[in-house]
DNA sequence: AATGAATGAGATTTCATTCAT
DNA sequence: CATGAATGAAATCTCATTCAT
């Protein structure tokens, strides 16, 4: 009935190292499965495969997230809130329209980003998880929504400088941009990397800031 | 492309005609296929619901395809000719870089062929179907890289004849015209229909011809 | 397109040989899990052991039972509908409620149809199987009230005809009467069969109706 | 009976206290377990929701009980004894068969102890927990032979004493009238309470003693 | 003693594929 | 040819039990 009275520290400190240890265990988990997912897809990804390369049991991957579409949802929580956070910042500096998407197409494009990002927009567009999620929660949450309103605010911002050519939607400057953040959906149709990041950011960049007719053409 | 035409007649009219009857049958398959691969993807279609819609029995699907995977490879062969096919006729044509690639991203926003090239674009990039073939076949077939090497040579055409802005790699141009042609991905991102598929070539062109920056700031 | 036109008879020959082997198939899936069921109970019984039982596949007890849950309550329904069935024919005969009643005793207590009510009250009493039913269905059928309602119904016409005593509730009438006919619920604790079916009816309705006080102490 | 009474004073005050404390302890979760198991039934009761319920880990069930059917065993032989001392103190007094027997039923109508008796009763005739108690035990213990002694003895010298009716066999007695002590099995079959324990007492009193035929017509 | 994370056997359910009719 | 019942491998999820801390 008197416990953990006096020395709240030490409870604070006990429960704060499990629950560290728990963090690391579920992160663990995600990174596995982020990488089992990306390997195979939403179904061909089992819960038994994680596990083995976790090195832990079936059961264990229960204890720290209810069911399959949960671990994915955490997983595309994770890379979306990374994603927003990363993009919210570079809205916020006093750039040009055309520098912050360059810095968002960067960070796309950069390492471990990179693959994360990947997984994060092929999860956005796959039918199988938008169906569940849709089925067994009621959407796909509100960062993707956020998301889209960072960008925008950038577009329009750029617009509203004179920045951007204001005679193209909004929305179809928002769907372009995005689609330029995950090209590599299509590198099985070409092959290994020829093109760093930084020179693909120049390049892309390039492509829909100012197009890719030849500039002596441009009229 | 010169088949069944010159043959005798009594048996060949008749197995002209059984062939073509299952023909026809195959293909009415392949189109509810195609309709439920495109609502539910690759897994949450059953040969089940795809007979039931076609109003066979499930047996007879497998008289048509001798697999699931067979199926989507039937489709994704179909549609992965008829883009190559209308490719390359573009590619034929005396039009300049930029006419002939708007004219394929026209034809692939263009009503049924739109959606076609929907469930082409995301087969292209599913990666449970991915693994399937190269597991079952070996490789996604040559189409894909046909249909690569035509844009490619519209790409370097256009490059050659000064059209086309030359210091940027055709891979990188390739991938991310490649990459326009599926902007739905993002719809449920964004919601309905505010643009007609006519403007949205336009717009579309504008952006990967000439960039979104506004034409006034364009040094 | 001209199929089964000029006989009809072949075809409804033909589905109704095949309806009534799905029914001569679900028919001994249901004895299976009937046996299964009153040996084990709900949760003990297990799809495979009814699949096993009856020599076929798992995956075709699925093809006649959506779900465990769906066989119960098919089963539930055959018992409480004989049931049902066999006490509205009892209570159309122009008997005293005494000899209706005990009809409906002997019937339960009769070989086959003992077994069969034995699991239907095991059923209906059973928390696993009400709450899965109430969960997933939204209660236990109809067939349940409309038994109480022909017993009630009995009860009540016994009292009206100055036959039962009108001083105690029908409710409580009712309950003590359904308790009468599980009496093997009891078996375990006591043993062996002493008393044979027609023997338990006699006695049990003398309790029933006359009370086990002796006739000389009756006041 | 006589434990821990005259033993030395530290040692045994210090451990008779933790000794009792491990009693409270056990009482406690023995209570929650009672209650979990008369909502959810045997397997769809969790150590994990008894020990949530109690306020304690589950680690913490295993150290007071070996196995979740110790839990039930203890649970029932708490009940048992309980019932059964009841039992036989009422059989110790002079008062007549009926008085007797009315006395166990007012006992096990009445308020926490009905419901206990009510649990006891479930256990009693659950099949699962039968067989799970026949194959880890090899039967349900002995106080339900003793239990069913001691009112076969009350029900005999009811006989002998020329106040029952000896000509029912005394099993089919026993039978029945156990059958009396559980009548809210059938409640959701009729609904909520309409009658109090007292009353139900004397309706069922009545029933098994004197019959449900209306007394003008008793012959 | 108490905890609760970890385990893994086992249950339900789905569905591509086969094959006798 | 067409059918659709049957199969059984495989996947998700649960939970009694153990055990290191």
């Amino acid at each position: 009935m008197v416990q953990n009275q006096v020395e709240p520290a030490a409870t604070t400190a006990r429960s704060s190292l499990k629950e560290r240890q728990r963090q690391e265990r579920a992160d663990l988990i995600l990174q596995m499965a982020e990488a089992v997912l990306s390997e195979k897809g939403y179904h061909d990804t089992t819960i038994d495969e994680i596990a083995a390369r976790v090195g832990i049991a079936k059961g264990t991957v229960y204890l720290h997230f209810p069911s399959k579409i949960d671990l994915v949802v955490a997983l595309f929580d994770r890379d979306a809130n990374s994603f927003l956070e990363f993009a919210q910042q570079v809205a916020q500096t006093g750039d040009s329209a055309r520098v912050k998407l360059e810095h968002i197409l960067r960070h796309t494009y950069e390492g471990m980003r990179g693959k994360r990002t990947q997984l994060f927009m092929a999860l956005l567009s796959s039918t199988s998880v938008r169906n569940e999620l849709i089925e067994k929660r009621g959407g796909m949450g509100e960062q993707v929504t956020s998301l889209a309103r960072v960008i925008e605010a950038i577009l329009e911002a750029g617009k509203a400088a004179g920045q951007l050519d204001a005679t193209i939607p909004t929305p179809v400057l928002l769907r372009t941009f995005l689609g330029l953040l995950s090209p590599r959906s299509f590198e099985p149709l070409i092959g290994g990397e020829q093109v760093s990041p930084e020179e693909l950011v120049r390049y892309v960049g390039r492509i829909y800031f100012q197009g890719i007719l030849s500039p002596t053409s441009q009229s």
